[in-house]
DNA sequence: GAGCTTTATGCAACTAGTTGCACAACCAGC
DNA sequence: GCTGGTTGTGCAACTAGTTGCATAAAGCTC
């Protein structure tokens, strides 16, 4: 039940309409946890009936109509909770290592390329963070709440390097592989 | 939808019942696909009612009595086929890093010590995921099939090695913050 | 042979997340 | 002043995975 707490957090930085949020949910949220509008307004609709968040004033009636929202002092607390509270790490969990085994067992045939595409992907997503990095974390700046979030996109920076080089390792083992390993159905 | 894949997978590596396949998940296949037993044996039903798969003749009346299932030819192309299509790579999704975000706006207390707790957990893994290398991949070992093994146990032990890392730097991170910045909500 | 535990199979309900669509208001251009 | 795109909000249905419980048979223990 991480999307709550996703939504606290954003909305405890500015507070803001569904439309805002899922823009940010686009960009530097989701880059460690996407979301669709639809979740976020599910979301919203029932924080604001735990009283976790409220409405901004305003303008609030019908619908195409901009809704902005707060983080209640309950919404906090609820917040700093979740965040002291242990949970387990996630179980590593990811198609692309299932496919390299059931390659072992069905033949490599056409996964080579699906790897090369992926290899570009995480190059590509490696580099827009380093972008982000140099933009938004100059060696000056090490304010506590910089150095946390600093913290979390070298998290980014370090995953997307090692897919890198892993499925670079692993395009070289296909090129070593006796071509009838390369596809025997 | 990996789980019928990962199945399949498993019965060509060796036919099995439920049961056995629950096991093996708990183990080898596990470390990167988990499922549960109920997701197993709904599985198996879905994949023989597609022709998939078929029990073994043998014993298979009433419940409580093994049931041991075998991949048909339909089956094996079926994998074939998801293995080679194109997949996106997995996005970014964990929860910690979701906390260390709210952490630098609700403050750190309480979670330095779950992050010890998962710098243990990754080490112990890390651990495992060593022991099994040096047991079931000597140097000499290299068949198309346990290059292929290897290539995904390393995936393992490499992100492992990044978790382990990162939390490392990550606890020194908040041990070189200033007081108020470990608590104020 | 009555009861207890283990092995093996399975249903049902729930939670989280995704996909597809609907609809209202506002803002152009003509 | 209507037409058509864009912005903003939302419902409903679906998919994947988890949790909790039910049940049947086999074996063991006294």
């Amino acid at each position: 039940m991480s999307l709550p707490h996703a939504i606290l957090t954003a909305l405890l930085e500015k507070p803001s309409s569904g439309l805002e949020l899922t823009r940010r949910f686009d960009k530097s949220i989701g880059y460690f946890w996407s979301a669709t509008h639809q979740q976020i307004y599910r979301e919203l609709g029932k924080l604001e009936a735990e009283g976790f968040i409220r409405t901004l004033p305003a303008a609030q009636p019908a619908r195409g109509q901009k809704k902005s929202y707060e983080v209640l002092p309950a919404g906090r607390a609820e917040l700093a909770r979740w965040t002291a509270a242990p949970q387990d790490p996630k179980t590593l969990r990811d198609p692309l290592l299932l496919r390299l085994r059931a390659a072992a067992v069905v033949g490599t045939a056409g996964l080579e390329a699906d790897l090369r595409r992926h290899l570009e992907l995480h190059r590509r997503q490696l580099a827009e963070y380093q972008e982000i990095e140099k933009r938004d974390f100059p060696p000056d700046r090490d304010a506590p709440e910089d150095r946390l979030r600093h913290l979390v996109l070298r998290a980014g920076i370090d995953l997307e390097t090692f897919w890198t080089q892993w499925l670079t390792h692993a395009l070289a083992e296909f090129a070593g592989l006796p071509g009838e390993g390369r596809d025997r159905s």
